[in-house]
RNA sequence: GGCCCCGUCGUCUAGCCAGGUCUAGGACACCAGGUUUUCAUCCUGGUAACACGGGUUCGAAUCCCGUCGGGGUCACCA
């Protein structure tokens, strides 16, 4: 950017729209969109859906709107209603090369395809990999142009859109999956023949499994398959049972299946796309953070930075060659700390769109106060937005219904004659005095009888705190009471007695 | 299988291009201890890697070759 001769920057994300944003595909976007930003320069999308069968207006969708909820924008391109071109609208254009290919002697028809002419040795560069020589006996002929469909029109292939919609587009930077990287001696090869200039390309390594297989959104059904066949539990009652059966039996690998079946058995699928990690409460600079880390660091030790940063430091020369394993522990640590630094109406706001997105009911249906008090006393615990319900499930049950933790009731309440109880029991009257009841206060009279006893705190809280919530960890006492509330801390106290003492 | 690419702690990586300052640094995970009324947080410390074998060199994680291992690709999918 500081030379002035340099053609300002453009980059392009071209997704197929034959399903949802692949966590591979966003890093590719992210790194498209911080090159360009980072220069001064464009960056553009683009639906490359050439393949009639698989692509989908609703996978272009949830495609855009994925890439919405990362923070990535991107410049219009003229000439489409809404700024992203779709390949299916530009095949007079593809039609146009061919025939100037074909007329140059460059490409041939062949059983109603058309393909390009190789032969010559190619040689390009990769800002990531280097210099690659592909000997032109290695190089086939490739198609071009498809044989004309049912509704007799011809698309182009990847290959030739590719490098005709690039050029158009004046795409000077081309960064990509390495995934392509053998596909591009055909593309060096096409974009001479046409007489274009060759953009920089920049292949990124692969995103793997911690298995070392490649991530894909068959995983998801793979997890599915293997869960209900382990459990042998009836299926969810919402399926058809012949598309079950035929997921069961691996001839389809349904997304919405999958889901269903995990949901039935209370299982977590393996998140793959970015609708994933949103539905299990990542926040997006978190995943942005994290996959740009699956391949390039800007050096320094640094590691956690947002997108302005991102913008500022990206460069093509720091992307890593090797591929990397995808690592949910570092994601949850990374989003664990973002949580916690966030300023609390913050937190509390993205809790609140985040339940109303993906539930429970249950947190939706507390009134301001209360919704405050559990996000307050979950901010400091919660690894993603979905923890809070989960964590504090105790809150939501019925009073009634709370079930207690055998271990936690003899260490805490039984042991020792029963001590725990007998707090409980002198408790009892003390708590049921204060008013107006707050947290605070019922700390305080609890502290005041840890001393008149000579007891340490835990002897007096950890009874309490197993008595309302049936367990032995939960939010500070102060806090788990003031979101019981006094009517349901006595309540749970006197029951628990009831119960055992 | 052919062709292409890659190979530093369990994982992500710094260092490699311009060989010595690397008894290889950071992060996550893990282990131990501390703070704390539980949990989480936080603090301190620790375990742990240059795939292997040959060269080149006074000296190699860094350069070269081979072996092994991993990935990609070989579609009228992208």
């Amino acid at each position: 950017m500081t030379n002035p001769d340099a053609q300002p920057v453009v980059t392009r994300f071209a997704p197929s729209p034959t399903g949802r944003l692949h966590v591979g595909g966003a890093r590719t976007a992210l790194y498209s969109w911080a090159y360009a930003r980072g220069r001064g320069g464009k960056f553009l999308l683009r639906l490359e859906d050439t393949d009639r069968k698989r692509s989908t207006e609703e996978s272009a969708r949830s495609i855009v709107e994925d890439l919405r909820w990362l923070g990535l924008d991107w410049d219009g391109v003229e000439g489409s209603p809404d700024g992203i071109p779709r390949q299916s609208q530009r095949l007079d254009r593809y039609h146009e090369i061919v025939r100037q290919l074909i007329s140059g002697g460059l490409a041939y028809e062949s059983d109603g395809a058309v393909r390009f002419r190789m032969g010559q040795d190619i040689t390009f560069d990769d800002a990531v990999y280097g210099t690659i020589t592909t000997p032109g006996k290695d190089l086939e002929d490739f198609v071009i142009l498809k044989a004309r469909d049912e509704a007799g029109l011809a698309y182009p292939t990847f290959h030739l859109a590719v490098v005709v919609d690039d050029a158009d587009m004046g795409v000077t930077h081309v960064i990509r999956g390495q995934e392509h990287l053998s596909n591009t001696p055909k593309h060096a090869a096409l974009i001479d023949a046409l007489g274009f200039k060759r953009p920089v390309w920049a292949h990124t390594p692969s995103i793997m499994n911690p298995d070392g297989s490649k991530m894909s959104k068959r995983d998801k059904a793979k997890a599915a398959r293997s869960a209900a066949k382990i459990s042998k539990a009836e299926g969810p009652p919402e399926v058809n049972q012949t598309r079950l059966a035929a997921f069961l039996n691996k001839d389809n690998d349904d997304a919405d299946i999958a889901q269903a079946i995990a949901d039935h058995l209370h299982l977590a699928l393996p998140e793959i796309e970015v609708a994933d990690f949103r539905r299990s409460g990542y926040l997006p600079q978190v995943v942005c953070n994290y996959i740009t880390l699956l391949g390039w660091n800007p050096g320094e030790n640094i590691e956690r930075f947002d997108m302005k940063f991102l913008a500022e430091r990206f460069d093509l020369s720091r992307i890593n060659k090797a591929n990397s394993k995808f690592d949910r522990d570092k994601l949850k640590a990374f989003n664990a700390q973002t949580i916690q630094q966030l300023p609390p109406d913050e937190w509390r706001a993205l809790l609140k769109a985040h339940t109303q997105a993906f539930g429970p009911g249950s947190l939706n249906e507390l009134d301001d106060a209360r919704f405050a008090l559990v996000a307050n006393a979950y901010q400091p615990r919660s690894t993603t937005l979905a923890d809070p319900a989960q964590l504090g499930a105790f809150f939501f049950i019925d009073d009634s219904k709370l079930t207690y933790d055998a271990k936690a009731v003899d260490k805490t309440l039984a042991k020792n004659d029963g001590e725990g109880y007998s707090v409980l029991r002198e408790l009892l009257p003390v708590l049921a005095a204060i008013d107006p009841w707050s947290g605070r206060a019922a700390e305080d009279k609890m502290k005041a009888l840890a001393e008149a006893r000579s007891l340490g705190m835990g002897k007096v809280a950890q009874p309490v705190r197993v008595a309302v919530t049936g367990s032995t960890v939960s939010p500070s006492i102060h806090e788990t009471l003031d979101l019981l509330g006094k009517d349901r801390t006595l309540a749970r106290i006197r029951r628990c007695l009831g119960q055992g003492g």
